[in-house]
DNA sequence: CGGTATCCGCAAGGATACTG
DNA sequence: CAGTATCCTTGCGGATACCG
């Protein structure tokens, strides 16, 4: 969510590249629970190879509060900050 | 945090009132890994029965704005917020 | 009163291989 | 490229009993 708030548009392999200690098993498994609960809509473009893209709805985009907050809190506050995001 | 946000002190039997969803096994390995974090702090009167207190460290406390929003957000967007807290 | 101790089921999450 | 399928280990969290 964090990222989708910087980038409001990412596909599947930029948010991989985004949060490496995630695997992909687990990525997907947590979009689709994200996507399963109208937090994020998935497009997908079908073409060869697939293409996706995720976006933050207007109810994901209710915790943009919360999401900031956490943010500023990491930048103040947490000294490992740096690899947290 | 929440509930030591509001009212500042409260006794583990408080706490146990104020989350009647959490078993007093799962609350006490909580506020072990909390007080382990520094984010709260356990006072012990010796007395018998043995009474203890709660309270947020100032790290604790660090952690408000991001309470805060959390607490705006079930206002405005979770219907089910009265049962929440 | 404010916890531990013990036992248990289940789900989270890692590793690896496979696929439309 | 964007995932599933499968197998496996770990540990969360519930239930219950006990304790200083």
């Amino acid at each position: 969510m964090y990222h989708l708030f910087k980038n409001s548009k990412l596909r599947f392999s930029e948010l991989q590249r985004k949060l490496p200690y995630v695997n992909k098993r687990m990525l997907s498994k947590q979009l689709l629970e994200l996507e399963k609960d109208n937090i994020i809509h998935k497009k997908i473009y079908p073409v060869v190879p697939v293409k996706t893209e995720y976006t933050l709805t207007n109810f994901g985009k209710s915790f943009e509060p919360i999401v900031n907050a956490m943010e500023t809190w990491g930048e103040n506050f947490n000294q490992n900050s740096k690899r947290d995001h």
